[in-house]
RNA sequence: GGGAGCAUAGCUCAGCUGGUUUAGAGCAUCUGCCUUACAAGCAGAGGGUCCGCGGUUCGAACCCGUGUGCUCCCA
């Protein structure tokens, strides 16, 4: 069979995913298997992939892929978020375009549009995801609007409204001008932003003195209430209950006291304006102050400012800084720097306001949620985000739910004209409900107009992708429920998974997952986390069609340890393509070999297969005890190095026959089953190319995706230990080669001074082959015009046609010399300390007698080459 | 302002219970090789004040204190 010069991934990518699917591997139902479940992170419908995805469902893949390899019934839940205000803003955009305003239509209307979008565009990420291999059982497809899921949603906000968790309050909360929504607190960005504080003089009553002020919000001086300073301050203490101004509009304020002030920032003296900061507000409250909110909606001055009345904020903070200033009430302006909050979906400036806003108490909700993580009954992955999550709980906030929009799950909370309400699933139910509690027969009434907050639906993901409050005790939520690993960022640590987790105690009685691996964020290779706005955001895709899908996973998880930021290159994706392409080779060498085949001896290979063999062993282990502590950058990379370190380059190397001879045929068969061992541990990190080859080495009707793994055993120690030693001697003996500058093609004479005769003559005919020697013999003194060298306890005089460069071995001698006396002196320091053979472990001091024994043989070998090379 | 975390080779990171040959890997670098699987390769080498200072200990990259620098979260 004639194989390409390099392995093509796109071909092979095509092949595998779409055998696997119609192979239906990646479909689970529930049997007798002990289940392994994952539901995915569901992206936003309207998403598109990106390296977070990318990162985080090859993981997902990596841990399902194992399973299914180890006897689980492996189950990948895929689906999409609805994510109302992303996708109704983008819905929003695209109505724009066609020339359509959102006010002109009615909610229907817009709906039908906003499905439509959904139809034509969501989901694509789904399909992208099958480009990276991932294995979800797509039969399973969810969706936060689907049809049960939405009435699931509903349902649950008529429970808890009925337990008294839900409530409908006035609070401060952050606003969107541009979305025209309430943002939950973990929806605003706070930045650094360079602003100006302005000092301005508010005349006291009574009085031609006058307050200074310091703000850096001018434009909001119509909406103050009074003027606060610190009971304490002696600046002001005369003002205490007197009267002031506030200019421009002269509306007359009280001058309060309150320690709540900073005596030291600004002038000592705040301006109070309840219905524009949230401090200001609980101060308002406090001292019974008047509220006067001169913003409208969309961040516009408001009839209550009675100047400035429709103009942009923004703008009237430089306009009223002007008029100021001309009216001599603007003293100065500083330059100042503070946190001011963003949108995060539309990223203006969020707007404190106060609102009618529905709220979930999230005090008794929270406590179950916080108690299974911190007793690690669902354990974190790592374990240093227990303590970010127990800050979060313990200062839990009332969780704004409601949002503004129509995009979502409406709020089945029904009015009538006078604004009585009743909370119920549907209007006939609440037509009923209304009579029973307000004693109103038929009452004319109009439901909520705004939605629930995303996280509101996607908090019932783990059990309602199973149907487990709709249809409860079903046999799915029964096998699946718990599941085993969610794989997330840590930035909706908040969002979604302690509200996961809640509700999950709150509906099923019960944690929603075993395990919660926190991923790293991506960066680019400065370090900056990728994003739309700074185009640091590689386009995916692309990166798959040129590397390939299994390149790109090996470039994303070679350097991701859990928890831990990657910084994204895209030399590792090289990397991981000429990964491929090694193996690839080591395939293309086993087939020349497959029509070559001999009953020859076989004794030159044995040491070669056997310890191979107890390498493949070790490895297996260590990766199985990696994978459980979900070092899956490690396990790669141990996978990686044992395909091309231990198989390519030696391995293969020590069974390869001369030149066109042929090869043992048991050997052969060994070699093919060592070679489908390697391809079934990477697997689960690199689908495409491992099942390729799988099949390229042998005719077979199974598949590499569901081969199940066997048991590792334990190696034979001593086994594994001759092998480190024949490689250490081949790697030093090259060394010399290369210090003589000898030729591959010049041959060497070897002799071999040792006490351990019987090893080297078991490695011997691999020895000769690896250094090129044409002969190898043991001796027990000076070899004449000889290289010296010594490796380990072992001295190896290597004779060759090439004169003999005694200076350059001198000085290579004294060097390791040097090193090895400096060790000794270490060691005796140790020895020779009477309170460390006190107190050191017996283990410890025998470690260290061996480590003094081990060097002064070292050293003594040492001289006596260097005696030898004097004469 | 409050809290958490990080600092080890040029870069990215291991180093888990303080002792495992005076600190390990991958990538990058350098030297030599177009050796009949692979130049997307092979062989070999060099590279370190374990951030600074102080302490605990027989013994510290690891524990404690402190300083510096960076990152994140919350207000």
């Amino acid at each position: 069979m004639e194989l390409n010069k390099n392995f093509e991934h796109q071909p092979a990518e095509q092949k595998w995913y779409s055998h696997w699917m119609h192979k239906q591997y990646f479909k689970s139902i529930p049997d007798g298997r002990e289940p392994y479940t994952i539901v995915m992170p569901p992206p936003n419908v309207t998403g598109v992939l990106h390296m977070g995805h990318c990162l985080n469902n090859t993981i997902q893949d990596i841990l399902v892929r194992r399973a299914r390899m180890t006897g689980k019934n492996a189950c990948w839940v895929p689906g999409t978020d609805h994510a109302s205000i992303a996708t109704e803003a983008k819905v929003v955009a695209m109505l724009r375009e066609r020339g359509i305003t959102k006010s002109s239509l009615s909610r229907d209307e817009f709906l039908s549009y906003a499905w439509e979008w959904k139809e034509k565009y969501g989901g694509i990420i789904l399909q992208q995801l099958k480009k990276l291999g991932c294995s979800l059982d797509w039969d399973r497809t969810s969706f936060t609007m689907d049809k049960g899921y939405y009435d699931s949603v509903i349902k649950i906000f008529v429970s808890l409204y009925n337990k008294g968790v839900i409530y409908r309050g006035k609070r401060m909360i952050n606003w969107d001008v541009k979305a025209l929504t309430a943002l939950s607190d973990e929806e605003v960005i706070r930045k650094e932003t360079r602003q100006k504080l302005y000092h301005l003089k508010y005349s006291i009553e009574g009085t031609k003195d006058f307050i200074i002020i310091a703000t850096v919000r001018p434009e909001t001086i119509m909406g103050d209430t009074a003027i606060c300073v610190h009971p304490e301050d002696e600046r002001y203490k005369h003002l205490h209950g007197k009267f002031a101004f506030v200019p421009l509009i002269n509306r007359r304020i009280p001058i309060i006291a309150d320690d709540y002030v900073t005596m030291d920032f600004g002038s000592g003296a705040l301006k109070v304006t309840p219905a524009h900061d949230i401090n200001d507000y609980t101060l308002g409250q406090k001292h019974h102050l008047e509220v006067i909110d001169v913003f409208n909606d969309n961040g516009t001055i408001s009839e209550a400012a009675q100047i400035y009345v429709g103009m942009e904020r923004f703008e009237v903070r430089k306009k009223i800084a002007i008029e100021l200033e001309e009216k001599g009430i603007l003293l100065k302006t500083e330059e100042y720097t503070s946190e001011v909050g963003y949108s995060e979906r539309t990223d203006v400036v969020v707007e404190p306001r106060l609102s009618l806003q529905w709220w979930l108490s999230m005090k008794d909700i929270s406590s179950p949620a916080l108690k299974a993580v911190m007793e690690e009954e669902i354990k974190f992955y790592p374990s240093k985000f227990k303590n970010v999550y127990r800050h979060w709980m313990e200062n839990i906030k009332d969780w704004c739910i409601s949002r503004q929009l129509w995009w979502g799950h409406r709020i089945p909370a029904w009015f009538d004209i006078n604004g009585k309400f009743v909370v119920a699933e549907n209007e006939a139910a609440a037509v009923a409900q209304f009579e029973k509690e307000h004693g109103i027969t038929n009452a004319n009434l109009k439901q909520d107009e705004d939605c629930l907050d995303t996280w509101f639906s996607s908090w019932l993901w783990p059990f309602e992708v199973f149907k487990g409050y709709s249809q409860p005790n079903n046999e799915e939520i029964k096998y699946y429920y718990p599941t085993n690993t969610l794989v997330t960022a840590p930035e909706i640590i908040f969002f979604w998974v302690a509200r996961m987790i809640m509700a999950g105690f709150e509906y099923m009685d019960a944690k929603p997952f075993q395990e919660v691996y926190f991923t790293g964020i991506v960066r680019d290779k400065q370090g900056r986390k990728m994003s739309k706005s700074l185009g640091n955001s590689p386009d995916l895709l692309a990166l798959i069609d040129l590397y390939g899908a299994d390149a790109t996973r090996f470039g994303i998880m070679i350097a991701s340890p859990a928890g831990n930021d990657i910084l994204f290159d895209e030399s590792a994706l090289e990397q991981g393509r000429n990964f491929n392409n090694k193996i690839w080779n080591a395939l293309k060498l086993i087939k020349m070999w497959e029509g070559r085949q001999a009953e020859t001896d076989a004794d030159e290979s044995s040491f070669a297969i056997d310890w191979f063999g107890n390498r493949l062993n070790e490895v297996s282990l260590e990766v199985e005890s990696m994978m459980q502590q979900f070092r899956l950058s490690e396990a790669l990379k141990t996978v990686y190095s044992l395909i091309w370190d231990d198989f390519c380059s030696w391995y293969l190397e020590w069974i390869k026959p001369g030149f066109e001879q042929p090869i043992n045929t048991a050997v052969y068969n060994k070699t093919i089953g060592y070679f489908t061992e390697l391809m079934q541990l990477l697997h689960p990190f690199m689908p495409f190319v491992s099942e390729e080859i799988y099949h390229l080495l042998q005719e077979t009707n199974e598949d590499l995706c569901v081969r199940q793994f066997k048991t590792a055993i334990t190696p034979d120690k001593t086994l594994l230990e001759k092998g480190l030693l024949l490689k250490n001697t081949i790697s030093g003996l090259r060394d010399v080669r290369n210090k003589q500058q000898l030729k591959p093609k010049e041959s060497i004479r070897l002799f071999i001074q040792t006490e351990n005769k019987e090893v080297f003559q078991s490695i011997e005919s691999i020895l000769s082959k690896q250094i090129n020697a044409i002969l190898i013999d043991f001796t027990s003194e000076n070899v004449a015009n000889s290289f010296t060298t010594v490796i380990g306890k072992d001295k190896f005089y290597v004779v060759s046609e090439q004169p003999v460069d005694t200076a350059n071995q001198k000085s290579d001698l004294e060097k390791e010399l040097t090193h090895l006396k400096g060790f000794l002196l270490t060691v005796e320091k140790k020895l020779n300390n009477e309170k460390f053979v006190q107190n050191a472990k017996p283990e410890v001091l025998g470690m260290e007698q061996k480590k003094k024994a081990d060097a002064e043989t070292k050293i003594k070998v040492i001289e006596e080459s260097l005696a030898n090379l004097v004469n």
